[in-house]
DNA sequence: TGTCCACTGGAAGGGAGGGCTT
DNA sequence: AAGCCCTCCCTTCCAGTGGACA
C-alpha cells in the first residue's frame, strides 16, 4: 500500500464552510448587506432581503462571514442577533420555525420539541421569547426557494406576521436562493416585502476564483506542494460550471486528498481530473443512497429496461417493467401515478433524463433515458432490495409449436 | 381540422407514524 | 387514553395536451 504523505497543512481551510477573515471579490457585496443591515445597531428593523445568486457565487460564504460580526457584536451590547436556518436540510414549516426557535431559547428544559406542537403555538412561543430579548433578529432563510416551493409561502407568512405583534423586538428576514425566477411565482404581496432589498452575487470569473484558491492555498498548503497550474486549472474548470467557487474548493481539496493517498509529494493537474471524476461519481452515489426502495425498484425498472436495449422508453414501460421487479422481491406494487412521480423525481436528481414527448396517436408520455455511470449502476444492483431479481430465472417457456 | 392516445401534473384527501397535551 | 398536530407517502380523480393520423 502507497505511504500516505502529509501535504495539507490545514485540511479546514479548503472545507467550503470555511469563513476566512477576507472574501476576496465580495467586499462590495458585503458592504451592500450590511449598508443594509445597519439600522439594526439602533434598533431600527432593516428590510428584508433577497439574495439571488448560482450556487457556490459566494452568498452564503457572506452572510456568514456578516453573522459572524454580527454575533461579536451582539456580545458588545449591540441588540442584534443572527439566525441562519437552511431551508434545504430543514424544509417543512415546522422544520424551520422548531429550527428558528430553539435558536432563540437558550434555557435546555424550554426548548421546542421537534414534533407534537401545532405552529400557532410554536409561533405564540417564538413571539414571546423574541420579545423578551429586546433585540433586532436577522433570520437567514437559506435556499428559501426549497420551502416555498414545497409548502407554499405559509413560512413567509407566519414569520412576517410576528412583526405585527411585537413592540420591542423586530425580526427581518433575509431569503437567499439561486433561483432567480422563483419569485416570479410568488403572491404579489409575499413577493415585494420579502424582496424590499434585492441584491444580486454574480458568477465568479477565472481569475477571481484563482484568487479565491490562491488565498487559501497559502495557508493550507507549503510552498512548492502545488504544481503551478494546478490552481489555473481547477479555476477554470470550476468556471466552465458557473463560476462555482465551492466546487472550485472541492477540486482543489479531493486533488491533494488523492495525491496524499497515492503518496506523491505534489499535486498535479492529473490529481485535478481525477477528482473530478471523483466529486461526480459521489455526488450521484450519495443521493443514491437517500433513495427510498420504491425509487430505487423505479430505477431499477429503467436500468433493466436499457440493458434490454431499450435506450429509450416511455412511463408505460417502466411501469409494466416495475411491475415485474416488485412481484419478483415481493414488495408492493405503487400506482401509477405514482411511479410517474418517482420517475419525475429521478430525473429532477440527474439519475436518468426524462422529457414530455408525443407519439401523435400513440399518445403523450415521458421519454426516459437512463444517465447513470456503470459505477453507480452496479451499486444500484448489488443492493439487498434486488438479491431475488438477481438470481432470479424465468419459469422454461413451454412451447406449443 | 378534428380525433385520439397515453399519458402529465395538479388537487384533494387518506392513513400511518412520530410526538405533545390534557 | 383520547384527542390533537404535522409530515410523509400514497391513492384517486380529472382536466389538459402535443402531435401523428384520417
Amino acid at each position: 500500500m502507497a505511504k500516505r504523505n502529509q501535504i495539507v497543512k490545514n485540511k479546514k481551510i479548503l472545507q467550503s464552510s470555511y469563513i476566512p477573515d477576507n472574501l476576496p471579490h465580495r467586499k462590495d457585496k458585503i458592504d451592500e448587506v450590511v449598508e443594509i443591515l445597519a439600522p439594526a445597531l439602533n434598533k431600527d428593523k432593516p428590510s428584508n432581503i433577497l439574495i439571488i445568486g448560482k450556487t457556490g457565487t459566494g452568498k452564503t460564504a457572506v452572510m456568514n462571514y456578516i453573522g459572524k460580526e454580527l454575533k461579536k457584536a451582539d456580545e458588545e451590547g449591540v441588540n442584534c442577533s443572527f439566525i441562519y436556518v437552511n431551508c434545504e436540510v430543514v424544509d417543512t414549516p415546522y422544520g424551520i420555525l422548531y429550527n428558528i426557535s430553539n435558536q432563540i431559547i437558550t434555557d435546555i428544559s424550554k426548548k421546542i420539541p421537534f414534533t407534537g406542537w401545532s405552529l400557532d403555538k410554536i409561533l405564540n412561543e417564538m413571539s414571546v421569547y423574541i420579545e423578551k430579548e429586546d433585540k433586532i433578529f436577522i433570520i437567514v432563510l437559506d435556499e428559501i426557494d426549497r420551502s416555498i416551493q414545497k409548502n407554499g409561502e405559509d413560512i413567509f407568512y407566519y414569520l412576517t406576521s410576528i412583526n405585527e405583534v411585537l413592540q420591542k423586538s423586530k425580526i427581518s428576514i433575509i431569503g437567499i436562493t439561486n433561483n432567480a425566477k422563483f419569485t416570479e411565482f410568488l403572491n404579489p404581496k409575499i413577493r415585494s416585502r420579502l424582496g424590499e432589498e434585492k441584491i444580486i452575487f454574480p458568477p465568479y470569473k477565472v481569475d477571481q476564483l484563482k484568487d479565491i484558491l490562491s488565498e487559501r492555498a497559502e495557508f493550507a498548503f507549503d510552498k512548492g506542494v502545488l504544481e503551478d497550474d494546478v490552481i489555473p486549472y481547477c479555476a477554470a474548470l470550476s468556471a466552465q460550471e458557473m463560476g462555482d467557487a465551492r466546487r472550485a474548493l472541492d477540486l482543489l481539496r479531493i486533488s491533494a486528498d488523492i495525491a496524499e493517498r497515492n503518496g506523491d509529494n505534489k499535486v498535479t493537474c492529473a490529481h485535478v481530473r481525477s477528482a473530478k471524476n471523483k466529486i461526480e461519481l459521489d455526488a450521484v452515489s450519495e443521493v443514491i443512497k437517500t433513495l427510498t426502495v420504491q425509487s430505487k425498484t423505479v430505477l431499477m425498472s429503467i436500468i433493466l429496461n436499457s440493458e434490454e436495449n431499450l435506450d429509450h422508453m416511455t412511463t408505460g414501460e417502466v411501469y409494466t417493467k416495475y411491475k415485474f421487479i416488485c412481484e419478483v422481491i415481493g414488495q408492493s406494487v405503487l400506482s401509477q401515478r405514482r411511479v410517474a412521480s418517482l420517475i419525475s423525481e429521478l430525473d429532477m436528481l440527474g439519475i436518468i433524463h426524462a422529457r414530455v414527448k408525443s407519439f401523435g396517436k400513440l399518445g403523450r408520455t415521458k421519454e426516459i433515458e437512463l444517465n447513470t455511470p456503470k459505477e453507480i449502476v452496479n451499486m444500484i444492483k448489488s443492493d439487498d432490495i434486488f438479491i431475488d431479481l438477481i438470481n432470479y430465472k424465468p419459469p422454461k417457456q413451454t412451447t406449443i409449436f
